[in-house]
RNA sequence: GGCCCGGUGGUCGAGUGGUUAGGCAGCGGACUGCAAAUCCGUCUACGUCGGUUCAAUUCCGGCCCGGGCCUCCA
């Protein structure tokens, strides 16, 4: 089986087939650092961090390049540095430090490239400039606009007109506009590549504006720069949420390829949005969770759990009820690995049919039925040999799936930041009291014990080997 | 108004033109001093009205409902 994937340009399943057939090149957008993340952000770096996984089993690691940009130039992160009466720089530092805290608690592989705005300058202003020249934008009042009209007229390749991917055409714009449009734009559809900057913003010199001085870049050209700097004028993948089809996509692609003269990227995949209380969860609307909040509460597995147990282009309600389903579901794979010590992730296969759920445009709900066969084979067989096999499998579907990077020992000593911590000597030494009471057929002592650890958290297991303990999520 | 995308059993959630998804919860049982964990059994659905077909939850069309984009937004 090959790999298979939705791309929003046809709105069909395709084969991917890449470029170039021994490497792949894949851009994903990635946060604006005025604020810390929330779960909706957060779905795309982590479905997307499975397709890496994904391609560079397929692959080779070396051979798939990742470009995620952090985006740290906007009027966004101005004002919240105004609001909080911070400098500029310090906000996007700390954030974007965050960030990569976030990300990494959710199990994401650093991506190969992580480009920065500011960093991109230089290329976006190449990139405006030649599209000024080929006639696609053009000056006013201090800005540079990308003129859509052109665009129609003098398609940069065949087809390929304003609308492309949003199957949307000029006119439903401007009919549906819900914003004035602004005195200097020429027509209602067109966008800003550059503007002017005022002294206490931030900006960079300019051939642009009467007479030319200080701006920054309009928010669209920067993936174009950055995608066209590391992963080159066309690539393979360009992923991202939904609500970015439009207009940050579509302008990503007038500029790129009325720039370039080439496609830009080949296939276009979107994550569908994370909900709460049947609405899409944004900052705008209130109803966001951020993942340092929830990160207090649950191990980050099972925030990833959580993400993955839908498949990525349909809509997930959003709550507490279904994380604590997967730090449970976590649990029980947990138990499993514990029943075999000692074995590596290279021990083990990838079941055929997990990968081939994969395959099936990440079809990540379906692999997981994988994870949970593995484990159940693993809870009930004696068979030393099927025993290890059957972990491997397990730990080999987690690795591609970002999953069961813990021990088991580590995983059920987790607690949440809220709960109350009872240290472990004291746990151990209850637990002694407790077998004591046991031998003497004191059970009522006994079972005071365990109800008393309870309450502190901890949730005891007879065994044949003795007693065990774990923390509850 | 235009354009997209959905509606699956108590719940979450895959998938398919004719054969069991799976998880969780529930119920019954095994195990246990009692639990916990584990195991066995059990619960059978595809919004609505038509059409195509030998056969539709699956394909086509209308309708109803929900979500999204058209403005910043993952």
């Amino acid at each position: 089986m090959t790999l298979r994937l939705h791309n929003t340009l046809t709105r069909q399943k395709e084969a991917f087939v890449p470029l170039d057939p021994a490497n792949v090149r894949m851009y994903v957008c990635g946060p604006t650092v005025y604020d810390r993340i929330h779960i909706g952000n957060a779905r795309p770096f982590v479905v997307f961090d499975v397709l890496f996984r994904l391609l560079r089993r397929q692959y080779g690691a070396e051979h798939v390049k990742y470009a995620r940009n952090i985006t740290d130039i906007d009027d966004k992160i101005n004002n919240r540095a105004k609001e909080r009466g911070i400098d500029i720089a310090a906000l996007t530092v700390d954030t974007t430090r965050t960030f990569h805290e976030d990300v990494a608690a959710l199990g994401c592989l650093p991506p190969t490239f992580e480009p920065r705005a500011t960093g991109t300058i230089a290329e976006m202003q190449e990139m405006i400039a030649a599209l000024i020249a080929k006639g696609y934008a053009y000056e006013a009042q201090g800005h540079v606009l990308f003129h859509v009209p052109a665009m129609m007229e003098r398609p940069p390749l065949p087809k390929h007109v304003y609308g492309l991917l949003s199957k949307k055409n000029r006119d439903d714009l401007v009919a549906g506009a819900r914003i004035d449009v602004a005195p200097y734009k020429r027509d209602p559809a067109d966008f800003v590549l550059w503007k002017p900057s005022t002294p206490d913003l931030p900006g960079w010199e300019s051939p642009w504006g009467t007479p030319p001085g200080r701006g920054r870049p309009g928010w669209h050209i920067e993936c174009s720069a950055m995608s066209r700097k590391h992963l080159g004028e066309t690539f393979d993948i360009h992923a991202g949420g939904l609500d970015l089809i439009f207009p940050h996509h579509e302008n990503e692609i007038a500029q790129s390829e009325c720039c370039n003269g080439k496609p830009m990227a080949r296939y276009w995949m979107h994550n569908g949005f994370i909900e709460r209380g049947g609405e899409k969860m944004a900052k705008s609307v209130g109803n966001i969770d951020r993942v340092r909040d929830l990160l207090d509460e649950f191990p980050g597995e099972a925030l990833r759990l959580m993400l993955l147990k839908t498949h990525y282009r349909s809509p997930l309600e959003f709550t507490k009820e279904g994380l604590k389903e997967a730090k449970a579901q976590l649990d029980h794979y947990y138990r499993a690995l514990a029943r075999v010590p000692g074995v590596q992730p290279s021990d083990g296969a990838v079941p055929i049919s997990a990968i081939g759920h994969l395959e099936d445009d990440l079809n990540t709900p379906a692999a997981i039925t994988s994870l949970h066969h593995s484990a159940g084979l693993a809870l009930q067989e004696n068979n030393p040999e099927i025993l290890q096999g059957a972990k491997g499998s397990l730990v080999a579907i987690g690795g591609l799936l970002g999953l069961l990077n813990s021990s088991p020992d580590a995983w059920f000593r987790w607690s949440p930041k809220t709960a109350a911590s009872i240290d472990e000597a004291k746990i151990t030494s209850l637990i002694d009291a407790r077998l004591a009471a046991r031998k003497a057929k004191n059970f009522k002592e006994a079972d005071r014990i365990r109800d008393e650890l309870a309450r502190q958290g901890v949730i005891l297991e007879d065994g044949p080997k003795g007693t065990t303990w774990r923390r509850a999520g």
